[in-house]
RNA sequence: GGCCGAGUGGCGGAAUGGCAGACGCUGGGGAUUUAAAAUCCCCUGCCCGAAAGGGCGUGAGGGUUCGAUUCCCUCCUCGGCUACCA
């Protein structure tokens, strides 16, 4: 119940009502609100990561971000902007589905009644999204649009050359292929495409896991051991985007470690691709690596367990031995690999390869330490420059050649240097080098080449450039880039996500359903247990899964669901033009509203959404299908909020805080301004209930200070008078501060500023009405519903949102007469009362006449004067 | 192990080269009240002191500067992300 003070329940109840009826921030595409005069107003689309609707309803991190952004678009109406502030839901998920599995309900029903409570729930705090233009991605309308972004993909290839995707009609198709070929060689270029892969295999989930759902070796939901299985599998080509996502980085606004983050998952890195035969075989075995320069220092290969040419190379003896290790390795769950990251296993296959510098032969081994996915899936060790293929030589004793010798400063930065260092030894660089080269220690810096035939002494970077020209030269290799991005398991063996739009003929093709055939719905099932043996829920519904094409070939659905970040890749371009029936959007609103000015969500959507939904926006704009290369302009992210005890909130803690109720005690206004007073917006930090009271008692003092609440009316206090000097002088000081800290996402400090104004305030005998106006509009962006109820008590009919954001007049925020501390060599040792345009002579002169300088100046001749206008003055003698 | 971020009163935090601790919370004292809640006023970094006053103080140590919470170097602690990517 509410705890004295403002009758907020009534006044929120109220205005939500007014601004639902009113339809008060729908947002008109490329003209100005509605009731206004057409015009040129800016537009400004602030966007929310939107929720999944769970059944634990709203966090009170959510509001967070919401109240943060809800701050944003009202400001930026009172701007003079035209804002667009939408809202929807992230619905297709896990949770809904293992519900279903538990009770026979259907995804569906629950998912509306969790999208109904939460929209309760945000509702309740007065945000003014654009109610109008909610999406729902579960909603048939909304996945249609999902399906056919899919085929986009599905019927791309990317051009290489040109950097970007182009139909598949135009991709040009060698001569001399047969049709089977043909077709081979058409889906190979698609960037929508099926491959039979070792993929995560959660056995207790009963479904495959992208790698990004796999944490510490178990999954992410739940914590369930993850092994390694290959199945048939969609995948998505961000890989060729590779390049675009990390170019891209450099036209968005973002905070510096979101783009470091994108940019390592990316992984680019420049390095050499070499061919190494395989001694008594046809046999080529690539690898890449980023230190060609090291060559000479190559003395064992290490295959993936997995790498193709494993069977044919491995010789009979070593034969049993190397299955059962590839046997091993195939069933090693992550956890596993993880584990014994520190004790590395491997095997001799038997086979010799020859190093391409000096025909020498080097053992080839396999080892899971050399991942299949990455690179060629094959390395060259360099025992002695590699800390990975250090520990492997050591534990299989195989031969170390120490090939670089250490620069002095790279020398200085090693291990070895600190400790010796700390033991006091004289020539610090002479002791590693000698350590070096001979083996006691691994070193990974750059140097200056040695044991590598002619090519000594040169220094690494130059080693790189000149033994890559060689290589290249005598076809034995050449400059390679690559990176860590792998494609996108786009496939779920689930039932609560987008059908893919694919069927399989029985007579073995794969056949994409054409546009005009969208949406393709989900089948009603009679349960939603996956199989256990990888085939999703879908292929029960064996009414929908078997097809009869037009032209009379029979076959079978795709039974896979497309993952969760599916309708999250593209659902800010749906808030555009969401009930559109006939395309996803329509092109003159995509180019009004487009890009994304601001995007706030959390950081642990900082690579995956923000990659893949960079993607699918790179892949629509190559199709013209959207005009702008990146979607997101600007991002911030909104940090944690922990609970009481400094803990993450969580159920078995029991410190989580309902937002329902500090809304039933304090109210949303009281909610949304301790949410932006806790700290800064990115901050991580923790709850306290005595701290909403804190802003709700300021709210309570500014309705009082308003509000005489014996009649309800006016307080008799505030009247039409001229604001004194000092009142006028905070009030501009306010007005300034709060809108540079909303510029500045410093809502914190704005909204402290705004106590100091209203602690004034309600101190005065007469308040002037002016000022008071003047605080309501500042403030209304942060306590919207309080203040719509004071401005209308005030005398103003309609509602605030539209209302001209107050001007601060510069020369009314400056005092005329100035504190100044005075120092004398930087120590305080008075203060000093001048008028505020005094120069550094009237300063000096009225420093020096206090007694207390004069004594600490003991009688020395000043020799410099620092003012600091408006702060301090330092004598220096 | 790597990367990112952060260390300021009893607590959340403010100040990012210029008076450290704004604002809020907590605690203490007072006013009001039959009493309480609410409200209002005063105090509230630490140490010495009866006070006046003085000293210390932004994780630790060094440096740059007239002046450092802020910039630079070394180290410590905590949080987040990531993890054999050749």
């Amino acid at each position: 119940m509410e705890k004295g003070g403002y009758p907020f329940t009534e006044i929120e109840a109220q205005w939500q009502k007014y601004w639902e009826t009113h339809k008060t921030f729908s947002a008109t595409d490329g003209t100005r609100p509605k009731g206004q005069l057409t015009g040129g107003k800016p537009k400004f689309y602030v966007l929310d990561m939107f929720p999944y609707p769970s059944g634990q309803g709203l966090h009170v991190g959510h509001p967070e971000g919401y109240t943060a952004s809800d701050i944003i678009a009202r400001y930026k109406r009172m701007k003079g902007f035209n804002v667009l502030h939408p809202f929807g839901w992230d619905a297709f998920g896990l949770p809904a589905e293992q519900y279903a599995i538990q009770t026979g309900t259907h995804p569906a029903v629950t998912t509306q009644k969790n999208i109904d409570n939460m929209r309760r729930q945000v509702k309740s705090l007065g945000f003014s999204y654009d109610w109008d233009r909610q999406v729902d991605t579960t909603d048939l309308g909304y996945y249609k649009w999902t399906q056919w972004i899919f085929l986009k993909l599905y019927n791309s290839w990317f051009d290489e050359d040109r950097q970007k995707a182009r139909p598949i009609e135009e991709l040009p198709i060698p001569a001399e292929l047969s049709d089977a070929q043909r077709e081979q060689y058409i889906n190979d270029q698609r960037l929508a495409y099926e491959a039979f892969a070792p993929v995560n295999w959660c056995p207790e989930l009963g479904t495959v896991l992208a790698n990004e759902e796999v944490v510490g070796g178990v999954s992410e939901r739940g914590g369930f051991p993850v092994i390694r299985k290959p199945m048939r599998q969609w995948m998505l080509r961000i890989t060729r985007y590779a390049e675009r996502l990390m170019k891209g980085l450099d036209l968005v606004d973002w905070p510096e470690s979101i783009r470091k983050l994108q940019t390592d998952w990316i992984g680019r890195s420049v390095g050499a691709s070499v061919d190494f035969q395989v001694d008594g075989h046809e046999a080529v075995i690539r690898v890449f690596t980023t230190r060609p320069d090291t060559l000479f220092g190559a003395t064992y290969m290490v295959l993936a367990p997995e790498h193709p040419l494993v069977d044919a190379i491995t010789t009979d003896v070593y034969r049993p031995d190397v299955n059962q290790y590839r046997q091993q390795a195939a069933r090693k769950s992550d956890l596993d690999r993880t584990d014994l990251a520190k004790d590395k296993t491997g095997q001799f296959t038997g086979a010799y390869a020859i190093n391409p510098v000096n025909d020498g032969l080097i053992p080839i081994w396999i080892s899971d330490y050399v991942l299949i996915s990455y690179g060629t899936g094959a390395i060259m060790a360099v025992p002695a420059h590699d800390e990975r293929d250090w520990e492997f030589a050591k534990k299989f004793e195989l031969p170390i050649i120490p090939v670089v010798q250490p620069t002095p400063e790279a020398a200085l930065q090693t291990d070895l240097a600190a400790k010796l260092r700390t033991e006091g030894v004289k020539d610090v660089v002479a002791a590693v080098l000698s350590a070096v080269k001979r083996c006691e220690i691994c070193f990974v810096g750059d140097g200056v080449a040695i044991n590598s035939g002619s090519f000594n002494d040169l220094p690494t970077a130059e080693f790189k450039i000149r033994i890559t020209d060689w290589l290249s030269s005598r076809n034995l290799g050449k400059q390679a880039v690559c990176y860590k991005l792998r494609d996108w398991l786009f496939s779920r063996q689930r039932y609560w996500g987008e059908p893919f739009p694919i069927i399989h003929t029985d007579d073995g093709r794969t056949v994409a359903l054409s546009e005009q055939d969208l949406p393709l719905g989900l089948p009603e099932v009679a349960d939603y247990k996956p199989t256990g043996t990888g085939e999703p829920p879908l292929a029960k519904a064996t009414d929908w899964v078997n097809v009869t094409l037009p032209d009379g070939r029979t076959g079978k659905r795709e039974t896979n669901t497309m993952p969760q970040w599916a309708g999250s890749c593209w659902y800010y371009l749906r808030y555009l033009d969401p009930h559109n029936e006939r395309e996803p959007f329509a092109a003159d609103k995509e180019r009004y509203w487009m890009p994304v000015d601001l995007y706030i969500g959390g950081a642990e959507h900082a690579v995956l959404h923000l990659l893949y939904s960079r993607f699918w926006h790179h892949l629509l704009y190559d199709l013209g299908y959207v005009s702008t290369p990146e979607p997101f302009k600007k991002l911030i992210n909104q940090g944690m909020i922990l609970g009481e005890d400094n803990q993450k909130m969580s159920k078995s803690r029991g410190n989580v805080i309902n937002p329902d109720k500090v809304i039933e005690e304090y109210g949303a206004d009281s909610m949304r301004l301790y949410e932006m007073f806790m700290g800064p917006l990115e901050a991580t930090k923790p709850w306290s209930m005595q701290g909403v009271e804190g802003v709700h008692r300021f709210l309570n003092r500014l309705w009082r200070t308003v509000i005489d609440e014996n009649t309800g009316k006016i307080s008799e206090n505030v009247q039409e008078s001229e604001q004194d000097e000092e009142t006028q002088r905070l009030l501009h000081q306010t007005i300034q501060k709060v809108g540079e800290d909303i510029e500045s996402f410093g809502f914190n400090t704005a909204i402290s500023q705004m106590m100091i104004f209203v602690n004034h305030l309600s101190k005065l005998k007469i308040r002037p009405k002016d000022a008071i106006e003047s605080l309501v509009l500042i403030l209304s962006p942060f306590a919207p519903h309080i203040c719509e109820e004071l401005w209308r008590r005030l005398g103003h009919p309609n509602t605030l949102a539209y209302e001209t954001w107050p001007a601060h007049d510069p020369s009314r925020t400056r005092a005329q007469r100035v504190e100044l501390a005075v120092q004398v060599l930087g120590k305080i040792k008075d203060r000093i009362v001048v008028p505020a345009d005094s120069d550094t002579a009237t300063i000096e002169a009225a420093a020096l006449a206090s007694e207390k300088v004069r004594a600490a100046l003991a009688g020395k001749p000043v020799k410099k004067t620092i003012v600091v206008q408006g702060r301090l003055v330092n004598l220096v003698i």
